[in-house]
RNA sequence: GCCGCUAUCGUCUAAUGGUUAGGACGCCAGGUUCUCAACCUGGUAAUCGGGGUUCGACUCCCCGUAGCGGUACCA
Protein backbone atom coordinates (compact mmCIF):
# COMPACT_ATOMS: atom_id res chain seq x y z
CA UNK A 1 0.00 0.00 0.00
CA UNK A 2 1.69 2.92 -1.45
CA UNK A 3 1.92 6.13 1.29
CA UNK A 4 -1.00 8.32 -0.50
CA UNK A 5 0.75 11.26 1.30
CA UNK A 6 3.45 10.95 -1.64
CA UNK A 7 2.53 11.84 -4.56
CA UNK A 8 5.26 13.06 -7.12
CA UNK A 9 5.83 13.14 -11.41
CA UNK A 10 8.50 13.85 -13.82
CA UNK A 11 6.67 15.40 -16.65
CA UNK A 12 8.78 16.25 -19.71
CA UNK A 13 7.59 17.73 -22.98
CA UNK A 14 8.10 15.41 -26.04
CA UNK A 15 10.39 18.21 -28.06
CA UNK A 16 13.44 16.09 -28.62
CA UNK A 17 15.74 13.27 -25.99
CA UNK A 18 15.62 13.09 -22.76
CA UNK A 19 18.80 15.46 -21.60
CA UNK A 20 20.36 15.13 -18.30
CA UNK A 21 18.88 17.97 -16.66
CA UNK A 22 15.33 15.74 -16.70
CA UNK A 23 16.92 12.74 -15.96
CA UNK A 24 18.84 14.56 -12.54
CA UNK A 25 15.09 16.06 -12.02
CA UNK A 26 13.65 12.46 -12.85
CA UNK A 27 15.66 10.77 -10.29
CA UNK A 28 14.97 13.17 -7.45
CA UNK A 29 11.43 12.57 -7.86
CA UNK A 30 12.03 8.85 -7.86
CA UNK A 31 14.45 8.76 -4.86
CA UNK A 32 12.06 10.95 -2.96
CA UNK A 33 9.02 8.58 -4.13
CA UNK A 34 11.26 5.49 -3.03
CA UNK A 35 12.12 7.02 -0.28
CA UNK A 36 8.89 7.60 1.24
CA UNK A 37 7.06 4.22 -0.27
CA UNK A 38 5.04 7.17 -2.38
CA UNK A 39 3.70 6.88 -6.13
CA UNK A 40 5.95 8.31 -8.75
CA UNK A 41 4.10 8.83 -12.25
CA UNK A 42 5.44 10.27 -15.76
CA UNK A 43 3.48 12.32 -17.33
CA UNK A 44 3.93 13.65 -20.84
CA UNK A 45 3.52 17.42 -21.63
CA UNK A 46 2.67 17.26 -25.20
CA UNK A 47 0.77 20.53 -25.07
CA UNK A 48 2.78 22.60 -27.90
CA UNK A 49 1.88 20.90 -31.09
CA UNK A 50 4.49 22.99 -32.70
CA UNK A 51 7.49 21.53 -31.28
CA UNK A 52 6.41 17.84 -30.98
CA UNK A 53 9.53 15.42 -32.16
CA UNK A 54 8.88 12.04 -33.19
CA UNK A 55 10.24 9.28 -31.15
CA UNK A 56 10.59 11.55 -28.24
CA UNK A 57 8.65 9.95 -26.09
CA UNK A 58 10.20 6.41 -27.05
CA UNK A 59 13.56 7.82 -26.05
CA UNK A 60 12.34 9.28 -22.52
CA UNK A 61 10.85 5.20 -21.95
CA UNK A 62 13.76 4.03 -22.79
CA UNK A 63 15.69 6.22 -21.09
CA UNK A 64 14.04 5.17 -17.85
CA UNK A 65 14.29 1.61 -18.59
CA UNK A 66 18.43 1.86 -19.07
CA UNK A 67 18.86 4.11 -15.91
CA UNK A 68 16.26 1.47 -13.95
CA UNK A 69 13.98 4.47 -12.64
CA UNK A 70 10.99 2.64 -12.77
CA UNK A 71 7.38 4.44 -12.30
CA UNK A 72 4.21 3.42 -11.04
CA UNK A 73 1.83 5.41 -12.91
CA UNK A 74 2.98 6.66 -16.59
CA UNK A 75 1.47 7.05 -20.16
CA UNK A 76 2.28 3.34 -20.86
CA UNK A 77 1.55 1.92 -18.12
CA UNK A 78 -1.72 2.93 -16.96
CA UNK A 79 -3.18 4.32 -13.45
CA UNK A 80 -6.24 5.99 -11.71
CA UNK A 81 -5.81 9.58 -12.83
CA UNK A 82 -5.08 8.86 -16.76
CA UNK A 83 -4.77 9.91 -19.28
CA UNK A 84 -1.07 10.74 -18.28
CA UNK A 85 -0.51 12.90 -22.18
CA UNK A 86 -1.96 16.20 -22.14
CA UNK A 87 -2.86 15.85 -25.58
CA UNK A 88 -5.23 13.36 -24.68
CA UNK A 89 -6.66 15.48 -21.98
CA UNK A 90 -8.19 18.82 -23.34
CA UNK A 91 -11.68 18.77 -22.23
CA UNK A 92 -10.65 18.69 -18.62
CA UNK A 93 -8.94 22.10 -19.46
CA UNK A 94 -11.34 23.65 -21.48
CA UNK A 95 -13.61 22.57 -19.43
CA UNK A 96 -11.50 24.16 -16.25
CA UNK A 97 -10.76 27.57 -18.08
CA UNK A 98 -14.49 27.93 -18.36
CA UNK A 99 -14.81 27.91 -14.52
CA UNK A 100 -12.05 30.20 -14.25
CA UNK A 101 -13.69 32.48 -17.15
CA UNK A 102 -17.12 32.25 -15.21
CA UNK A 103 -15.71 33.51 -11.91
CA UNK A 104 -14.35 36.30 -13.42
CA UNK A 105 -10.57 34.69 -12.69
CA UNK A 106 -9.83 34.51 -16.53
CA UNK A 107 -11.07 36.45 -19.47
CA UNK A 108 -11.00 35.78 -23.32
CA UNK A 109 -8.31 38.11 -25.26
CA UNK A 110 -8.44 38.81 -29.23
CA UNK A 111 -4.96 40.30 -29.32
CA UNK A 112 -3.01 39.18 -32.19
CA UNK A 113 0.22 37.86 -32.15
CA UNK A 114 1.52 40.64 -33.82
CA UNK A 115 0.11 43.33 -31.86
CA UNK A 116 1.33 41.89 -29.02
CA UNK A 117 5.16 41.15 -30.28
CA UNK A 118 5.17 45.24 -31.54
CA UNK A 119 3.91 46.02 -27.96
CA UNK A 120 6.50 44.05 -26.18
CA UNK A 121 8.84 45.89 -29.11
CA UNK A 122 7.84 49.18 -27.83
CA UNK A 123 7.62 48.73 -23.35
CA UNK A 124 11.39 47.45 -24.15
CA UNK A 125 12.50 50.36 -26.46
CA UNK A 126 10.86 52.97 -23.45
CA UNK A 127 12.51 50.07 -21.18
CA UNK A 128 9.31 49.55 -19.16
CA UNK A 129 9.24 45.89 -18.56
CA UNK A 130 7.19 43.94 -21.29
CA UNK A 131 3.87 42.53 -20.29
CA UNK A 132 0.52 42.42 -21.67
CA UNK A 133 -1.66 45.75 -21.69
CA UNK A 134 -4.58 44.69 -20.36
CA UNK A 135 -6.51 45.55 -23.74
CA UNK A 136 -9.03 43.05 -24.01
CA UNK A 137 -8.92 42.46 -20.11
CA UNK A 138 -12.38 44.70 -19.40
CA UNK A 139 -14.18 43.57 -22.67
CA UNK A 140 -17.41 43.09 -21.47
CA UNK A 141 -18.70 39.49 -21.23
CA UNK A 142 -21.07 40.28 -23.89
CA UNK A 143 -18.86 41.37 -26.69
CA UNK A 144 -16.11 39.05 -25.92
CA UNK A 145 -18.79 36.06 -26.01
CA UNK A 146 -20.24 37.01 -29.34
CA UNK A 147 -16.80 37.76 -30.60
CA UNK A 148 -15.62 33.94 -30.05
CA UNK A 149 -19.22 32.88 -31.11
CA UNK A 150 -18.02 34.40 -34.82
CA UNK A 151 -15.24 33.00 -34.27
CA UNK A 152 -12.83 35.50 -33.95
CA UNK A 153 -9.12 33.69 -33.19
CA UNK A 154 -8.42 34.44 -29.23
CA UNK A 155 -7.00 32.94 -26.36
CA UNK A 156 -7.89 32.53 -22.37
CA UNK A 157 -5.94 34.38 -19.87
CA UNK A 158 -5.73 34.28 -16.39
CA UNK A 159 -7.01 38.12 -14.72
CA UNK A 160 -4.55 38.08 -11.96
CA UNK A 161 -4.99 41.07 -9.18
CA UNK A 162 -3.60 43.86 -10.11
CA UNK A 163 -1.96 44.58 -6.60
CA UNK A 164 -0.39 42.75 -3.86
CA UNK A 165 1.68 40.26 -3.01
CA UNK A 166 1.80 36.46 -3.30
CA UNK A 167 4.19 33.89 -1.91
CA UNK A 168 5.41 30.75 -2.94
CA UNK A 169 6.42 28.39 0.25
CA UNK A 170 9.93 26.30 -1.27
CA UNK A 171 11.06 23.14 0.42
CA UNK A 172 14.61 24.33 -0.67
CA UNK A 173 14.54 28.18 -0.55
CA UNK A 174 12.03 28.65 2.12
CA UNK A 175 9.64 31.63 1.05
CA UNK A 176 9.81 33.39 -1.84
CA UNK A 177 7.59 36.33 -2.35
CA UNK A 178 6.42 38.06 -5.32
CA UNK A 179 4.08 41.19 -6.20
CA UNK A 180 1.74 40.88 -8.66
CA UNK A 181 2.35 44.47 -10.25
CA UNK A 182 5.39 42.08 -11.65
CA UNK A 183 3.19 39.41 -13.15
CA UNK A 184 1.63 39.20 -16.24
CA UNK A 185 -1.63 37.88 -17.26
CA UNK A 186 -0.42 34.80 -18.59
CA UNK A 187 -2.16 33.22 -21.42
CA UNK A 188 -4.05 29.63 -19.94
CA UNK A 189 -5.49 28.54 -22.89
CA UNK A 190 -4.00 28.96 -26.58
CA UNK A 191 -5.82 30.15 -30.09
CA UNK A 192 -5.44 26.43 -30.77
CA UNK A 193 -7.30 25.55 -28.02
CA UNK A 194 -4.45 23.77 -26.43
CA UNK A 195 -3.46 24.78 -22.97
CA UNK A 196 -0.47 26.43 -21.78
CA UNK A 197 2.07 24.47 -19.32
CA UNK A 198 0.54 26.75 -16.87
CA UNK A 199 -3.11 25.51 -17.21
CA UNK A 200 -2.50 21.89 -17.45
CA UNK A 201 0.83 21.80 -14.70
CA UNK A 202 -2.00 23.03 -12.38
CA UNK A 203 -4.68 21.34 -13.05
CA UNK A 204 -2.94 18.17 -13.83
CA UNK A 205 -0.80 17.91 -10.78
CA UNK A 206 -3.80 18.60 -8.95
CA UNK A 207 -6.33 15.74 -10.24
CA UNK A 208 -3.29 13.45 -9.90
CA UNK A 209 -2.75 14.63 -6.34
CA UNK A 210 0.72 15.56 -6.66
CA UNK A 211 2.07 16.25 -3.25
CA UNK A 212 4.95 17.89 -4.06
CA UNK A 213 6.13 19.19 -7.35
CA UNK A 214 9.74 19.03 -7.70
CA UNK A 215 11.40 20.20 -10.77
CA UNK A 216 13.90 22.67 -11.93
CA UNK A 217 14.77 25.82 -10.62
CA UNK A 218 13.82 27.65 -14.04
CA UNK A 219 10.05 27.21 -12.86
CA UNK A 220 10.47 29.34 -9.67
CA UNK A 221 9.69 32.62 -11.68
CA UNK A 222 6.11 31.24 -12.66
CA UNK A 223 5.59 29.35 -9.71
CA UNK A 224 3.59 32.43 -8.05
CA UNK A 225 1.04 31.81 -10.98
CA UNK A 226 0.28 28.21 -10.69
CA UNK A 227 -0.05 29.13 -6.62
CA UNK A 228 -2.70 31.55 -7.50
CA UNK A 229 -4.36 29.30 -10.27
CA UNK A 230 -4.83 26.74 -7.14
CA UNK A 231 -5.97 29.33 -5.18
CA UNK A 232 -8.79 30.52 -8.35
CA UNK A 233 -9.76 27.03 -8.45
CA UNK A 234 -10.06 26.45 -5.03
CA UNK A 235 -7.82 23.87 -4.61
CA UNK A 236 -5.07 22.46 -1.93
CA UNK A 237 -1.73 24.48 -3.19
CA UNK A 238 0.78 21.14 -3.26
CA UNK A 239 4.47 21.80 -1.99
CA UNK A 240 7.35 23.00 -4.19
CA UNK A 241 10.89 22.00 -4.11
CA UNK A 242 12.66 23.93 -7.03
CA UNK A 243 16.14 22.34 -7.89
CA UNK A 244 19.53 24.34 -9.02
CA UNK A 245 20.15 24.02 -12.36
CA UNK A 246 22.65 21.84 -13.76
CA UNK A 247 24.96 24.40 -15.49
CA UNK A 248 27.52 24.65 -18.07
CA UNK A 249 31.67 24.19 -17.57
CA UNK A 250 31.70 27.27 -20.14
CA UNK A 251 28.76 29.21 -18.05
CA UNK A 252 24.78 28.86 -18.42
CA UNK A 253 22.13 25.95 -18.40
CA UNK A 254 23.82 22.90 -19.69
CA UNK A 255 22.92 22.82 -23.09
CA UNK A 256 23.66 20.91 -26.48
CA UNK A 257 26.19 23.07 -27.50
CA UNK A 258 28.00 21.49 -24.53
CA UNK A 259 28.24 18.28 -26.27
CA UNK A 260 27.19 15.50 -25.11
CA UNK A 261 23.31 16.08 -22.86
CA UNK A 262 21.51 13.54 -23.89
CA UNK A 263 20.90 10.93 -20.86
CA UNK A 264 20.94 7.81 -23.60
CA UNK A 265 23.64 9.21 -25.14
CA UNK A 266 25.18 8.39 -22.33
CA UNK A 267 24.47 4.42 -23.07
CA UNK A 268 26.90 4.94 -26.41
CA UNK A 269 29.83 6.20 -24.96
CA UNK A 270 30.61 3.77 -22.73
CA UNK A 271 29.13 4.94 -18.96
CA UNK A 272 27.03 2.48 -16.69
CA UNK A 273 23.86 3.89 -15.92
CA UNK A 274 24.49 3.97 -12.33
CA UNK A 275 27.55 5.50 -12.63
CA UNK A 276 25.85 9.04 -14.15
CA UNK A 277 22.75 8.44 -11.20
CA UNK A 278 25.39 8.15 -8.69
CA UNK A 279 27.48 11.28 -10.29
CA UNK A 280 24.39 13.46 -11.46
CA UNK A 281 22.56 12.74 -7.80
CA UNK A 282 26.02 14.64 -6.48
CA UNK A 283 24.80 17.66 -8.64
CA UNK A 284 22.61 19.69 -6.11
CA UNK A 285 22.41 17.53 -3.10
CA UNK A 286 25.14 15.78 -0.99
CA UNK A 287 24.58 13.08 2.04
CA UNK A 288 26.30 15.64 4.33
CA UNK A 289 28.58 13.10 5.11
CA UNK A 290 32.45 12.29 2.92
CA UNK A 291 30.49 9.30 1.46
CA UNK A 292 30.62 9.72 -2.80
CA UNK A 293 29.85 6.22 -3.83
CA UNK A 294 26.17 4.89 -3.57
CA UNK A 295 24.25 2.06 -4.53
CA UNK A 296 20.78 2.63 -5.53
CA UNK A 297 19.25 1.76 -2.17
CA UNK A 298 22.30 3.51 -0.24
CA UNK A 299 21.14 6.41 -1.97
CA UNK A 300 17.26 5.95 -1.45
CA UNK A 301 18.01 5.81 2.49
CA UNK A 302 19.94 8.70 2.35
CA UNK A 303 17.85 10.97 0.05
CA UNK A 304 16.61 13.87 1.59
CA UNK A 305 14.94 17.51 0.12
CA UNK A 306 16.35 19.04 2.56
CA UNK A 307 19.94 18.84 1.61
CA UNK A 308 19.53 19.24 -1.64
CA UNK A 309 21.64 22.85 -2.62
CA UNK A 310 20.42 26.11 -3.73
CA UNK A 311 23.29 26.82 -6.24
CA UNK A 312 23.20 25.48 -9.43
CA UNK A 313 26.44 23.23 -9.99
CA UNK A 314 28.64 22.54 -13.40
CA UNK A 315 28.62 19.12 -14.87
CA UNK A 316 32.29 18.59 -14.73
CA UNK A 317 33.13 15.47 -16.66
CA UNK A 318 36.27 14.44 -15.17
CA UNK A 319 34.23 13.72 -12.26
CA UNK A 320 31.93 11.61 -13.88
CA UNK A 321 35.03 9.85 -15.68
CA UNK A 322 36.30 8.99 -12.21
CA UNK A 323 32.73 7.98 -11.22
CA UNK A 324 32.40 5.76 -14.41
CA UNK A 325 35.74 4.17 -14.09
CA UNK A 326 35.23 3.21 -10.37
CA UNK A 327 32.08 1.56 -11.14
CA UNK A 328 34.11 -0.15 -13.80
CA UNK A 329 36.51 -1.93 -11.61
CA UNK A 330 33.66 -3.00 -9.15
CA UNK A 331 31.24 -4.68 -10.38
CA UNK A 332 32.07 -8.62 -11.61
CA UNK A 333 34.15 -9.33 -14.15
CA UNK A 334 31.27 -11.38 -15.85
CA UNK A 335 29.04 -8.09 -15.39
CA UNK A 336 31.59 -6.38 -17.28
CA UNK A 337 32.23 -8.68 -20.05
CA UNK A 338 28.85 -8.72 -20.67
CA UNK A 339 28.64 -4.65 -20.27
CA UNK A 340 31.03 -4.85 -23.01
CA UNK A 341 29.77 -7.31 -25.50
CA UNK A 342 28.28 -3.97 -27.81
CA UNK A 343 31.64 -2.43 -27.47
CA UNK A 344 33.80 -5.68 -28.80
CA UNK A 345 30.76 -6.10 -31.64
CA UNK A 346 31.83 -2.24 -32.42
CA UNK A 347 35.31 -3.22 -32.94
CA UNK A 348 34.51 -6.26 -35.21
CA UNK A 349 35.28 -8.70 -32.04
CA UNK A 350 33.97 -12.31 -32.28
CA UNK A 351 31.53 -12.44 -29.25
CA UNK A 352 30.75 -16.00 -29.47
CA UNK A 353 33.08 -16.95 -26.60
CA UNK A 354 32.61 -15.23 -23.46
CA UNK A 355 34.84 -17.08 -20.92
CA UNK A 356 37.31 -16.11 -23.63
CA UNK A 357 36.10 -12.47 -23.74
CA UNK A 358 35.83 -12.25 -19.94
CA UNK A 359 39.80 -13.56 -19.56
CA UNK A 360 40.86 -10.61 -22.07
CA UNK A 361 38.06 -8.02 -20.39
CA UNK A 362 40.30 -8.50 -17.34
CA UNK A 363 43.20 -7.94 -18.67
CA UNK A 364 42.12 -3.69 -19.22
CA UNK A 365 39.69 -3.46 -16.35
CA UNK A 366 41.19 -1.17 -14.26
CA UNK A 367 42.61 1.17 -17.37
CA UNK A 368 38.82 1.65 -18.53
CA UNK A 369 37.34 5.07 -18.19
CA UNK A 370 34.64 4.20 -20.30
CA UNK A 371 33.27 0.67 -21.98
CA UNK A 372 33.96 2.62 -25.16
CA UNK A 373 37.84 1.89 -24.86
CA UNK A 374 37.73 -2.21 -24.44
CA UNK A 375 38.03 -2.43 -28.31
CA UNK A 376 41.42 -0.41 -28.56
CA UNK A 377 42.83 -1.50 -25.46
CA UNK A 378 42.56 -5.17 -26.24
CA UNK A 379 42.62 -5.22 -29.77
CA UNK A 380 46.52 -6.28 -29.52
CA UNK A 381 45.08 -9.07 -27.88
CA UNK A 382 43.08 -10.45 -31.35
CA UNK A 383 45.67 -9.40 -33.71
CA UNK A 384 49.16 -8.28 -33.58
CA UNK A 385 49.54 -5.03 -35.10
CA UNK A 386 53.20 -4.42 -36.73
CA UNK A 387 55.80 -2.83 -34.57
CA UNK A 388 59.32 -1.28 -35.12
CA UNK A 389 61.73 -3.44 -33.86
CA UNK A 390 62.99 -0.56 -31.82
CA UNK A 391 60.10 -0.59 -29.36
CA UNK A 392 61.94 -4.01 -28.36
CA UNK A 393 64.85 -2.38 -27.02
CA UNK A 394 64.57 -1.26 -23.93
CA UNK A 395 66.06 2.60 -22.97
CA UNK A 396 69.87 1.47 -21.33
CA UNK A 397 69.55 -1.95 -23.52
CA UNK A 398 71.11 -3.18 -26.31
CA UNK A 399 70.08 -4.79 -29.64
CA UNK A 400 72.34 -7.62 -29.24
CA UNK A 401 71.27 -7.90 -25.68
CA UNK A 402 67.64 -7.59 -26.59
CA UNK A 403 68.01 -10.43 -28.55
CA UNK A 404 69.49 -12.99 -26.22
CA UNK A 405 67.34 -12.17 -23.65
CA UNK A 406 64.20 -12.96 -26.16
CA UNK A 407 65.62 -15.93 -26.84
CA UNK A 408 65.82 -17.02 -23.18
CA UNK A 409 62.79 -16.02 -22.94
CA UNK A 410 61.90 -18.37 -25.47
CA UNK A 411 63.96 -21.20 -23.94
CA UNK A 412 61.78 -20.41 -20.87
CA UNK A 413 58.56 -20.54 -22.28
CA UNK A 414 59.08 -23.31 -24.22
CA UNK A 415 59.54 -25.35 -21.25
CA UNK A 416 56.41 -24.34 -19.78
CA UNK A 417 53.60 -27.50 -20.29
CA UNK A 418 50.51 -26.45 -21.82
CA UNK A 419 48.52 -26.57 -18.50
CA UNK A 420 51.37 -24.85 -16.42
CA UNK A 421 51.18 -22.05 -18.84
CA UNK A 422 49.44 -19.19 -16.62
CA UNK A 423 50.42 -16.18 -15.39
CA UNK A 424 51.44 -16.81 -11.47
CA UNK A 425 53.23 -20.02 -12.81
CA UNK A 426 55.14 -17.89 -15.43
CA UNK A 427 56.13 -15.24 -13.10
CA UNK A 428 57.54 -17.60 -10.61
CA UNK A 429 59.28 -19.09 -13.08
CA UNK A 430 60.94 -15.77 -14.89
CA UNK A 431 61.47 -13.79 -11.40
CA UNK A 432 63.69 -16.83 -10.28
CA UNK A 433 65.18 -17.06 -13.13
CA UNK A 434 66.47 -13.25 -13.59
CA UNK A 435 66.94 -13.33 -9.95
CA UNK A 436 69.33 -16.22 -10.28
CA UNK A 437 71.27 -15.07 -13.78
CA UNK A 438 71.17 -11.35 -12.09
CA UNK A 439 69.68 -9.90 -15.00
CA UNK A 440 68.02 -6.58 -14.71
CA UNK A 441 63.87 -7.54 -14.70
CA UNK A 442 63.44 -4.70 -17.82
CA UNK A 443 66.08 -5.65 -20.08
CA UNK A 444 64.32 -8.85 -20.04
CA UNK A 445 60.68 -8.31 -19.57
CA UNK A 446 60.67 -4.76 -21.65
CA UNK A 447 61.23 -6.92 -24.66
CA UNK A 448 58.72 -10.07 -24.05
CA UNK A 449 56.14 -7.82 -22.85
CA UNK A 450 56.39 -5.76 -26.63
CA UNK A 451 56.72 -8.89 -28.60
CA UNK A 452 53.25 -10.20 -26.59
CA UNK A 453 52.01 -6.56 -27.24
CA UNK A 454 53.28 -5.22 -30.30
CA UNK A 455 52.91 -1.68 -27.45
CA UNK A 456 55.02 0.37 -25.41
CA UNK A 457 52.40 0.27 -22.43
CA UNK A 458 50.10 -2.60 -22.06
CA UNK A 459 48.87 -4.80 -19.07
CA UNK A 460 51.00 -7.04 -17.39
CA UNK A 461 53.29 -9.40 -19.39
CA UNK A 462 52.39 -12.53 -17.99
CA UNK A 463 48.77 -12.10 -17.95
CA UNK A 464 48.73 -11.45 -21.97
CA UNK A 465 50.85 -14.56 -22.35
CA UNK A 466 48.20 -16.42 -20.49
CA UNK A 467 45.20 -15.02 -22.38
CA UNK A 468 47.35 -15.80 -25.57
CA UNK A 469 48.17 -19.05 -24.80
CA UNK A 470 51.55 -20.83 -25.36
CA UNK A 471 51.38 -21.32 -29.01
CA UNK A 472 50.80 -17.62 -29.67
CA UNK A 473 53.23 -16.61 -26.99
CA UNK A 474 55.52 -18.49 -28.51
CA UNK A 475 55.11 -17.00 -32.52
CA UNK A 476 54.88 -13.86 -31.29
CA UNK A 477 57.96 -14.07 -29.00
CA UNK A 478 59.57 -15.93 -32.40
CA UNK A 479 58.41 -13.18 -34.56
CA UNK A 480 59.70 -10.52 -32.14
CA UNK A 481 63.48 -12.26 -32.37
CA UNK A 482 63.20 -12.09 -36.20
CA UNK A 483 62.64 -8.68 -35.94
CA UNK A 484 66.24 -8.12 -34.47
C1' G B 1 15.60 47.26 -18.23
C1' C B 2 12.38 44.70 -14.66
C1' C B 3 11.48 40.39 -11.31
C1' G B 4 13.59 36.29 -8.73
C1' C B 5 17.44 32.91 -7.08
C1' U B 6 22.48 32.15 -5.69
C1' A B 7 27.61 33.04 -3.81
C1' U B 8 33.47 28.18 0.50
C1' C B 9 39.72 25.51 -3.24
C1' G B 10 39.68 25.35 -10.89
C1' U B 11 35.11 21.78 -10.16
C1' C B 12 31.38 18.92 -6.82
C1' U B 13 30.81 20.03 -1.82
C1' A B 14 31.30 19.65 4.42
C1' A B 15 31.58 22.90 8.69
C1' U B 16 24.40 23.71 16.22
C1' G B 17 28.13 31.59 15.98
C1' G B 18 34.06 29.08 18.58
C1' U B 19 37.70 23.62 13.42
C1' U B 20 44.97 24.37 12.01
C1' A B 21 38.01 25.85 7.16
C1' G B 22 37.17 19.01 6.18
C1' G B 23 36.34 15.41 1.96
C1' A B 24 36.21 14.14 -3.38
C1' C B 25 37.71 15.10 -8.65
C1' G B 26 41.71 17.45 -11.22
C1' C B 27 46.78 18.77 -10.89
C1' C B 28 51.88 17.98 -8.72
C1' A B 29 55.40 14.82 -6.03
C1' G B 30 56.82 10.20 -3.87
C1' G B 31 55.98 4.82 -3.24
C1' U B 32 54.88 0.17 -5.83
C1' U B 33 56.29 -1.90 -10.66
C1' C B 34 58.39 -5.34 -16.73
C1' U B 35 55.77 -0.32 -19.38
C1' C B 36 51.33 2.50 -18.94
C1' A B 37 47.42 2.53 -15.98
C1' A B 38 45.32 1.01 -11.38
C1' C B 39 46.59 1.23 -6.25
C1' C B 40 48.93 3.64 -1.64
C1' U B 41 51.10 8.18 0.71
C1' G B 42 51.84 13.27 0.70
C1' G B 43 51.26 18.21 -1.43
C1' U B 44 48.61 22.30 -4.08
C1' A B 45 44.35 25.37 -3.65
C1' A B 46 38.73 28.55 -1.10
C1' U B 47 35.02 31.57 2.73
C1' C B 48 33.12 37.69 -3.69
C1' G B 49 33.74 43.11 -1.59
C1' G B 50 32.21 46.73 2.14
C1' G B 51 29.66 47.79 6.42
C1' G B 52 27.15 46.21 10.79
C1' U B 53 25.38 42.61 15.18
C1' U B 54 28.57 39.77 18.59
C1' C B 55 33.65 38.49 23.36
C1' G B 56 33.83 35.79 18.68
C1' A B 57 30.96 35.58 11.73
C1' C B 58 31.96 30.91 6.29
C1' U B 59 27.60 30.98 9.31
C1' C B 60 22.98 36.34 11.23
C1' C B 61 21.50 41.54 9.05
C1' C B 62 22.21 45.58 5.36
C1' C B 63 24.48 47.58 0.89
C1' G B 64 27.23 46.57 -3.29
C1' U B 65 29.28 43.18 -7.02
C1' A B 66 29.11 38.95 -9.91
C1' G B 67 26.84 34.57 -11.85
C1' C B 68 22.40 32.25 -13.11
C1' G B 69 17.17 31.90 -14.14
C1' G B 70 12.63 34.23 -15.80
C1' U B 71 10.55 38.10 -18.57
C1' A B 72 6.58 33.52 -25.33
C1' C B 73 -0.17 31.69 -28.04
C1' C B 74 7.95 27.10 -25.23
C1' A B 75 8.10 23.97 -21.59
Amino acid sequence: MPNENVRVRFAPSPTGYLHIGGLRTALFNWLFAKKHKGTFILRIEDTDQSRLVEGSVENILEAFKWYGMDYDEGIDKGGDYGPYIQSKRLSVYTKHAQDLIKNDKAYYCFCTSERLSKLRKEQSAQKIPPQYDGFCRDLSKEEALNKVKKGVPHVVRMKLPKDGNISVEDLVRGKVDFSFRNLDDAIILKTDGFPTYQLANVIDDHMMKISQVIRAEEWLPSTPKHVWLYLAFGWDVPKFAHLPLIMSPKGGKLSKRDGAVSAMQYKEMGYLPEAILNFIVLLGWNPKTDQEIFSLTELINAFDLKKVNKAGAVFNLDKLNFINSHYIKNISLEELTKRCVPFYKKEGIDTKNIQYLEKVTALVKDRMTTLDEVGELTRFVFKLAEYDSSVLIPKKSTRDKTKDYLEQSHGLLNGVGENDFNSNKLKELFISYIKDNDIKTNDMLWPLRVALSGQKNSPDVFDIAEVLGKAETITRTNHAINKL
